[in-house]
DNA sequence: CAGTATCCTTTACGATACTG
DNA sequence: CAGTATCGTAAAGGATACTG
């Protein structure tokens, strides 16, 4: 066993393993990295990307990410002003991860629809 | 590319990967998955087994992965009742997952604690 | 034992307006 | 263009008490 690959239990608060887990298994923090997947996008491309976020949202999420080492910010001089985020080789090793679970979530999200239905109908 | 998965753009709130994954990226839903992937637990030992978490909660979440088809609760009868909750396939499908996201968080925590020194320091 | 019910606080998020 | 600031709402979660 990996030391430190267990989050239950004792550790609790300082585990350092849920202390990394909470800042990208999070909705937006997800659709940040996967949209970045092809390339370095720019702040509006990267909002259009994802179709469903408030800029101050982005904002935040980017920050994090940034703080957490898993994207570059770029800021390129205008007018107008224009920044890219791009991802890190850590922003990759996350994404690869993510990948596998968003195509894991394309073919199983039949048989949960089935389930739920299945379940609510009881 | 797999049809279906790129959850971002367009898709945004029916998008069925979306759907998926919302239900089973969160905090509690990785803990409860990961506690039983050794085998069945019981309620008690399940809470106990994670450490911080209220009868409530644990309970929403229980109820969310049940319907959606990632465990099974199976009640005995008493006194005292005592409620088995286990991984079905599709639950230990989602563990490996998990598992891998885990492995690489432990893995990556130090990278990560780093980044963040160097970023708060600027 | 395995919950449910209630109350309350905290966090996440949306909407909108403003700025270098 | 890429933010920041402020306000308000809604969802998540903690604490506690109660029950078959």
């Amino acid at each position: 066993m990996v030391k430190g690959t267990t989050p239950t239990n004792e550790n609790v608060d300082n585990c350092p393993v849920r202390q990394v887990l909470a800042k990208v298994t999070g909705k937006w923090q997800t659709l940040i990295v996967l949209a970045l997947g092809d390339g370095a996008l720019r702040f509006g491309e990267l909002k259009r990307a994802i179709g469903d976020v408030t800029q101050r949202v982005l904002t935040e999420n980017l920050r994090s990410l940034e703080r957490d080492g898993y994207l570059t910010r770029t800021v390129k001089a205008g007018p107008p002003v224009s920044v890219h985020y791009e991802l890190t080789e850590m922003g990759q090793e996350l994404r690869v991860l993510q990948k596998k679970m968003v195509i894991w979530a394309a073919e199983s999200h039949l048989a949960v629809k089935q389930n739920r239905e299945a379940y609510d109908a009881v």
